[in-house]
DNA sequence: CAGTGGTCTAGACCACTTC
DNA sequence: AAGTGGTCTAGACCACTGT
């Protein structure tokens, strides 16, 4: 049928690849190409361990690999195939506000408008995670990029998860970033929403009310236990979140 | 130091896990915990290897998937360490119109409500990737939800990527599903953003003009190709993109 | 130089699934 | 029963990197 690729497995001079990543994306090639289509049978195993003189441990790697990129299924007897398409998944970045306004080749610069202890709100018991009677700590900061008003972090941190907040002036380090080097997380949420802007926010943003926002709110827990709940009110003309996907899932090459 | 999690590594009955994936999985979970805090050294393969009494293959199996997950840094040498967390990375579900509103229990509808044939625009050539004088088919589609209107669609498809699309009715299959059935993708970038509503949109969404929308335009390449271009408009106030987030990168478990 | 990870081999046994 | 993937072993050689 096909050729061997490369009968000498191994150049004595410039190897660049390994033999399971060359594997790997001669077959990611075929699939992308559309050479071999969702449905269609892979070679087994034992075809590709002759087809490329190797034994069957590399090309399993490759394929396993593939599988949990999510381009092929794999199953028994039947052998692997390549898996249907979908949109659906996408690797978004959503960055420190530090990065992002620095990325832009702007100068960065925070401001703490707000700042206050208090107990969970009626809405907030109701609503995500937080405990009754918790001491938190609100906050609220605006980030300006050379001296704009970029966003507007609207902040709720757990006393009980990060007991060092409550003496912490966050004069050098913003609260985000104080957090994550402070506080180890288990898991998050983002939700992206767009609202109309408030009068308050209004003001602080110097952005007409009633104007389009992008609303980030990020969640963050700790075996559990909420850490922190902040929300990003970005003017909705200037921002924009991207996120780049293809069909293989999982770390971008970029990273 | 430690003791031996399970002298017996397999069970003649119930063995739930491979021995690499519990491997991967205690090492996790000390990460996770914070009881193996950033900057703190794994132990090497080899100790690893004698404290779990098996060969340095599957050690190496899971300490390399722990890698390609953003939790560990491998480095010859100096061996592998807990790695910094970092909020940046999140995976985005964006779904196919018609799954979301039926995933809500709703009944789903769509109407074209414009189409025609045209060629890029002045601003379709200067921005993204459309060629001059490329044939394009331009959509408009209205997605209902209980026949009230949930989200408008202004899709515009290439039709030397898609030939077939000049034809073709979308009376049973709306442009989305129908391009993902029939045209292979191989890269694509999704942009939110928030923008307050024109005076078309807001008409056949039923909005009040100026109000906030949720906007997500998706970009789809093929080879480099451009494939098609949507932009897809809800009403801020009823939409709401959502994405979990962990530190461990790469595939949710609940996929 | 010595420690560490990166890769590979040539077998092996098992589990699952379809025939 | 037979084909396929899932896992594991006990070695091996090499590349990289800090001392």
């Amino acid at each position: 049928m096909d050729t061997i690729p490369d009968p000498a497995r191994r150049d004595t001079s410039g190897n660049r690849d390994s033999l399971h990543q060359r594997i790997m994306r001669d077959i990611e090639q075929r699939i992308l190409s559309a050479e071999w289509m969702p449905g269609d049978r892979i070679p087994s195993e034992q075809a590709l361990t002759e087809q490329y003189g190797c034994s069957r441990m590399t090309v399993n790697k490759a394929l396993t690999q593939l599988a949990q990129s999510g381009l092929i299924l794999r199953r028994r007897k039947t052998g692997s195939v390549v898996k249907r398409q979908d949109t659906r998944t996408a690797i978004l970045a959503i960055y420190d506000v530090a990065d992002e306004v620095k990325s832009h080749g702007l100068t960065y610069r925070y401001t703490i408008c707000e700042r206050l202890q208090r107990h969970p709100t009626m809405q907030e018991t109701t609503c995500p995670g937080f405990r009754e009677k918790e001491a938190l700590l609100a906050l609220t900061v605006l980030h300006l990029a050379d001296d704009e008003p970029f966003c507007l972090e609207e902040r709720v941190i757990s006393l009980s998860a990060a007991p060092d907040a409550a003496e912490e002036s966050f004069a050098d380090l913003a609260p985000g970033a104080w957090l994550l080097n402070h506080v180890a997380w288990t898991s998050g949420e983002h939700r992206i929403s767009a609202e109309s802007s408030n009068a308050r926010v209004s003001k602080l943003l110097k952005v007409t009310k009633g104007s389009a926002l992008l609303v980030v709110q990020r969640l963050t827990w700790r075996q559990g236990e909420p850490v922190t709940r902040v929300r990003l009110n970005y003017p909705g003309h200037q921002h924009r979140l991207t996120a780049d996907f293809t069909p293989i899932q999982g770390l971008r090459p970029n990273s």
